[in-house]
DNA sequence: ACCCTGAGTAGGAAAGTTTCCGACCTACTC
DNA sequence: GAGTAGGTCGGAAACTTTCCTACTCAGGGT
């Protein structure tokens, strides 16, 4: 529910205590007892104590000493990186990667291969083959990935297993979540890949205190990952963010404002002959090509037109470009901004690149499995009730205080609620 | 709120535990102490010691008693309706409306006059002289309010102060708050009319059980009032919900799709004559005016192409239709439907009339109001922090998970470290 | 029809347990 | 020698369990 406090017995505040030292550690990397202490506003004694039962359970480290001050060297305490592993897949038009990184975040071991297209069962197959080799190489195994989240091109239901709209996964995606599952013991999550590569843009990118963000990718088709208040916004059934099928005045309704496809029949519209890939004409582009240089703009303007649209709904601090077109931020930047400031709203809209060019969904996906699989063992060393139950696993839970009650009389002994 | 748990002493616990009966007793009306020994799974003793506490605070009142089982009969607490009272203001193109309610939601003076539209100044001095009106009938003196919040008919930055772009405000609402502000001494909370309509039809309408919801205010402007995970959505800058400047393709850019400029504009070319207001045009539209019926299909068609682009970037569960013109839901519904049907979006879209036919931004700004004012009230007896900082009136709290943040702490006499 | 008794409930008080905090102490390093 | 890290002990705060009293309804006997 909403935003009760829970209340409880006086455990609760020792599983509160614990947990704010741990956050404390998480964020501020290797930390000394005193500092934590003062971090806190707890006690030492109090700071001992919850630090004895992290160590024992092993969410918690010894990290070497720190000798800086004079007197006695303080031992750091740092989350133990071994305390929890995350498995992330990408799951591609062209190729599947995963990777596996452990509770600090560091990637211990990362594979890719071509994406099988013939059927869900052999792309299943080529997901754990990879998922193991690189649990194998990380030295963990399989067994000690506490979760695991898969990127798809599809439209994921917010339970994160089914699929609602596939754009490129054989069969639709259909049965790929349950022969992914035969293959892997841990807890698997479905998810956009242009969802994971805005949390990748959150967390290794340039929008770390950014609040509200829209990530628009554009790439095969065009996408929009959407960060409200830090978390990410599914939609009431997973397909917000679909902005490619926002209505523009040139294209006819239910077909996409953008993407590879779109550019390339714009290529051919401007008489560009073969049959281009967007990397050849951005290439192209890059080499003055007027014609290329006609697409990218065309192209520029559409995003602009789509980011317009976002903003006036919901009016996002920044808007970042990604994706595979949207890379190309030299050529598209000022060509958008451009559109933007010429034709758009009322609003003014900031648009910037992409702080994480290589690897953004894997890492997205790596980054929010980790979050996960953390989550849990934090939660199961303090007792406590998980922090953040998911900045991009399940719904909001809905607000719950303040309803309007009807107001009711005295009257002794009836108790009607509804 | 976002994230950490705040560190603290025991007295955090007493908090911790009072804020939860006095939630359970808001939350389910009047109740007993072994109801709410059940609900919050504390012990007697423990109750018992948070409602003496309640009451000599008096947030908490005694109602009656439940003599329904056997036995000694039980005192019944519910909220103190007079722990807290909230005014609401609504400023709108015509008139001014204001009431006064008390923590239960009750309605205890309501009073409006013509919108003063020559200058700013004239407007305040409205508004406080119906404040001061209204809470005099209320019995409770201005004083005694802790909370007004006015919906006008802009945007309102987040800080819930400064107005950025109005639209039926004398002097485009410059200095409005300042001189309101000088006229009444509780503080103060502007907000978008639309945005409140949004939280009316949360509080009292078909939405109270909705965690994303939109609603379309479709009167003077359109506008949309966005509420995701149960928290009104400003935006970065509170322009969130500008829908009326979605891109259309009938409609050059930077104009308003539709409003009732836009629908005296269509009245106009459909040959009618003489210049109706919205409310005659529907009227004749009822009375089988085919000219007329052809307008309110092209308003139903552009409130479907609205509804089917937000739809695209958010994917609400639901979206409501309310303002003046909206209220025409006989008329509205069916074609707005049918037009979402024929050509919208690849998402099942649903459209349902607003619950809150009457007052809904009055009621809305009264509801956030008596929020406000109970919650703060809330907090000084509980000593707790905010329950929920707001579902509409301030910036969220920030991110949640791991990301740098300063701690919090509730620990005494230490300096902060932030 | 009336009364008496038993059972179940509300509310309170005392003893016990958990947890945090402040103060004091030791050991270490510059 | 001074300042700091870390540990231990007694005290205070807060919750729980247990016990106790008072109250009221139900049901059966008179």
């Amino acid at each position: 529910m909403g935003g009760d406090y829970l209340a409880g017995p006086q455990g609760l505040l020792r599983s509160i205590n614990a947990r704010a030292v741990l956050d404390v550690i998480d964020r501020e990397g290797p930390l000394g007892r005193p500092e934590i202490t003062r971090a806190t506003g707890l006690s030492k004694t109090t700071v001992a104590q919850a630090l004895r039962e992290l160590v024992a359970r092993e969410v918690v480290d010894e990290a070497g000493t720190d000798t800086a001050r004079r007197g006695p060297a303080a031992t750091l305490y740092r989350v133990a990186p071994r305390c929890a592993f995350g498995l992330g897949v990408d799951i591609g038009h062209l190729r599947v990667r995963v990777a596996v990184v452990d509770a600090a975040g560091e990637v211990l071991a990362r594979a890719e291969a071509p994406a099988p297209r013939r059927d869900a069962a052999a792309l299943a197959d080529a997901v754990t083959a990879l998922a193991s080799e690189c649990a194998e190489r990380a030295g963990t195994g399989l067994a000690a990935v506490g979760q695991a989240v898969i990127g798809v091109p599809a439209i994921v239901g917010r339970d994160g297993r089914g699929i609602r709209r596939a754009y490129g996964l054989p069969q639709g995606g259909q049965g790929l979540v349950e022969a992914i599952e035969r293959g892997l013991p841990m807890p698997l999550l479905l998810e956009n890949d242009v969802n994971l590569a805005a949390v990748a843009e959150q967390r290794f990118g340039a929008c770390a205190d950014v609040g509200d963000f829209v990530l628009l990718g554009v790439g095969v088709g065009l996408g929009a990952g959407i960060v409200l208040g830090g978390r990410l916004h599914r939609g009431f059934a997973g397909g917000a963010g679909e902005v490619g099928f926002l209505p523009h005045p040139a294209t006819e309704l239910g077909t996409e404002v953008l993407g590879a496809r779109r550019i390339a029949e714009q290529a051919r519209a401007a008489g560009i002959a073969g049959r281009p890939s967007p990397r050849e004409l951005f290439e192209s582009a890059r080499d003055g090509d007027e014609r290329a240089l006609a697409v990218v703009d065309a192209t520029a303007r559409r995003i602009a037109h789509v980011a317009a649209s976002i903003a006036l709904v919901i009016e996002p601090e920044l808007f970042v470009l990604g994706g595979a077109v949207g890379a190309n931020a030299d050529l598209l930047l000022g060509r958008v901004r451009h559109h933007l400031a010429r034709d758009a709203a009322p609003l003014p809209i900031t648009v910037i690149p992409s702080g994480v060019p290589e690897d953004a969904v894997l890492r997205g996906a790596a980054w929010l499995a980790r979050h996960h699989a953390r989550e849990r063992a934090f939660a199961a060393a303090t007792g406590a009730p998980p922090q953040d139950a998911d900045p991009g696993g399940r719904p909001y839970d809905t607000d719950s205080a303040g309803r309007p009650r009807g107001s009711r009389k005295a009257a002794p002994g009836k108790e009607d609620t509804t």
